[in-house]
DNA sequence: TTGACTACCATAATAACCCATGATATCCCA
DNA sequence: TGGGATATCATGGGTTATTATGGTAGTCAA
């Protein structure tokens, strides 16, 4: 019962990479997946500026409100707050042209420098687009961590515990 | 109730290995055994390449899921998110065509080195999908780990364990 | 009327869908 | 328990639908 629950709580995943083209128009195709999980929800796409990288996020509405009510959560006079408040005022709501595609606004173009290739990173609730460049970045780094320090550990609770035992 | 929950948890969904064919058109038949056990629990198929080895890794869209909620409880810059965000920029979610074939992503083809063998080897809540070749090398390792090191102890004493977390 | 934007059409490549078949496994009843 | 009938499996191949992308004609505002 309480399996099922959770089991229902399951939102909407984007996964996997693409390299898609972006034209003369700033259009460019998302990945077919996105568009149908969207769909699937009846979900509007979001993009704005990351927070955390130089890279474009896409998200749903639903959770682009997730992120509105964290910024709540805070000082609201606090520079921590100036600063989403202003990020989050570069966000978007997207429309898809016939052929599954948007165009990109200008302002999140410059942000991610993006010239005439976006790759499509899909990370769960959220994706990324990156200009090619600073996803080979991202791949590296990744890359050389799980080189460094082997997989991330501890990540599902049933691996934890055991893990634990293994360790007695 | 809580039975329910952990025993969900470590329900062994993939077992057995088999040797199927990758077609022209990158098509592999997953095994049957393996199509019953997601249908039975109206799961997705998740492919994706594989943190610790040169294999494709697969597992349910509820195990993917869990790795996606655990991202939000990391700090975003954090090695650990790095890796895990990669992890599912590398995962697809697979279609069964009538035959029970799935396609399979280029990525994952190249990253597994397959060609037109591939190797099923079910390990539980997840399975492995490895080159002719590679499987030899990791099934010739573990026999030699076997005879130099005797079989492992922990597999029952942890089976044990688990059983008694089960009866709390 | 020009320029920018938007809503459609066009198309080549690819993936999904469908039906077929030989081989193996399973069933069933004498 | 044997062995023929039946179902299922892995695989092949052809047809249709979808995807990513290029192009064009219509719209609106200055």
């Amino acid at each position: 019962m309480f399996f099922k629950f959770t089991k229902d709580l399951i939102k909407i995943m984007f996964l996997s990479t693409s390299h898609n083209k972006i034209d003369l128009k700033f259009r460019v195709s998302i990945p077919a997946s996105y568009r149908l999980n969207l769909d699937k929800e009846g979900e509007q796409l979001i993009l704005f500026k990351s927070l955390q990288f130089k890279c474009i996020e896409g998200t749903t509405s639903y959770r682009m409100q997730r992120y509105i009510d964290a910024i709540d959560e805070l000082d609201a006079l606090s520079d921590e707050a100036f600063v989403l408040r202003m990020m989050m005022a570069d966000s978007f709501e997207m429309k898809f042209d016939s052929g599954g595609r948007v165009i990109i606004p200008e302002t999140l173009i410059d942000f991610a420098q993006l010239t005439d290739k976006a790759v499509f990173m899909g990370v769960g609730e959220s994706f990324y687009i990156w200009s090619p460049s600073e996803y080979k970045n991202q791949y590296n780094h990744s890359q050389k961590v799980l080189k460094e320090k082997g997989p991330p550990k501890l990540i599902l609770s049933k691996k934890k515990i055991l893990k634990d035992i293994d360790n007695d």
